[in-house]
DNA sequence: CTAGTATTTGGACACTTGCCCAAGTCGAAT
DNA sequence: ATTCGACTTGGGCAAGTGTCCAAATACTAG
């Protein structure tokens, strides 16, 4: 079999798909052009349709791609707690590296974006949030929090996405000020 | 003077405005075209570029119009209130109409990730937020809320758009569900 | 009526887009 | 050496883009 060259076939495609991620944040995903894309990868522009069908198809694999390894990342570090309040405090100093205006914060509202108008990313998409919400309920639950985990876990994943899109219109808002009222929220069901 | 031309000419306008409104939900901000948005104004496609120096122009005029009105309609309602509490829930109510995936919704989404290219859109958007939450706070602070109420203004208006941005990928996200969790945010400083 | 202004028309311009494909490269198997 | 399959190349195509503009229209003022 043509060992090297499927090799070298998969590094290709995994160029591709940094350098979509990358491009996003940049351009937009509707900015994102097949030339683009190839040009930023070091790679011919047929190449891209070669490894995807469209270049919708490398955006969605590409952002679900991040999305799912961003949301393992939190909720390993944040079940790894054994306090809901240090959770919580943890969470919060990790939200103040999302400024709204990083890349990072960027893909991911425009993959919510996209969601709305693409079945196939927003099933995606809706899968990976609602096991990273399970994950956050179950372990509230261990934790002896009293009253309803989906909700809250619901509600903290929520709020998180919220503070990140107001600190992109507002660079001044603290995400540390609002430490005290996502507390309050689940202080009082909190071991 | 030309008064029924000027007064056509504004009529045209407001309805370039409104096509664009109607149209960003639709096709995205990036999907808006010239030709698009004329046939839709149901005027030919040189108008837009009369009455705007370029579609963009168009997009964050329209944009803005839409979100100022929103505001104010919500600040209005929400601080007509006597009760924090029962504000926050009529709060909750109104946003069981923005399931993420309705027009309104899309269109403010939209808004705030093309803020992030165009510092105008950015700036103006940016300003009624802050109004805004400004009007929100002084309204806590009518009611005897004690904490910071800049906090809890910001907290409310981004937990807002959190849940309509998750709302858009689980539509069997309840906003009653999570009104219990924003009450006790509020009702440890409330009257 | 004529002159003048505001608005509207529909087409032209140069340019970019996604996708496709014949030809070429490269390593592995025979 | 030859064949084979996976991968890569660079150009081509039709369709769509934003913007511009000369001509047509609609209206007011004199």
């Amino acid at each position: 079999m043509a060992h090297l060259s499927a090799e070298r076939g998969k590094a290709t495609r995994q160029r591709l798909l940094d350098a979509a991620v990358a491009l996003v944040p940049e351009v937009g995903w509707g900015g994102v052009t097949t030339r683009l894309v190839a040009e930023r990868a070091g790679v011919a522009p047929g190449v891209v349709h070669y490894h995807f069908a469209s270049v919708t198809d490398l955006l969605v694999a590409a952002g679900l791609g991040f999305t799912s390894g961003l949301l393992d990342l939190l909720a390993t570090e944040l079940t790894a707690r054994q306090d809901v309040g240090e959770a919580v405090d943890w969470l919060l100093g990790e939200l103040s590296r999302y400024s709204g205006t990083d890349p990072a914060s960027l893909l991911v509202v425009e993959m919510f974006l996209a969601a709305t108008r693409l079945p196939e990313l927003r099933e995606g998409l809706g899968e990976q949030v609602g096991r990273f919400r399970a994950t956050v309920a179950s372990w509230l639950v261990e934790r002896g929090y009293r009253g309803d985990p989906a909700a809250a876990a619901a509600m903290l994943a929520a709020s998180m996405d919220g503070i990140m899109l107001h600190r992109a219109l507002d660079p001044g808002l603290d995400p540390a000020a609002l430490g005290g009222l996502l507390r309050a929220m689940f202080g009082k069901g909190a071991s």
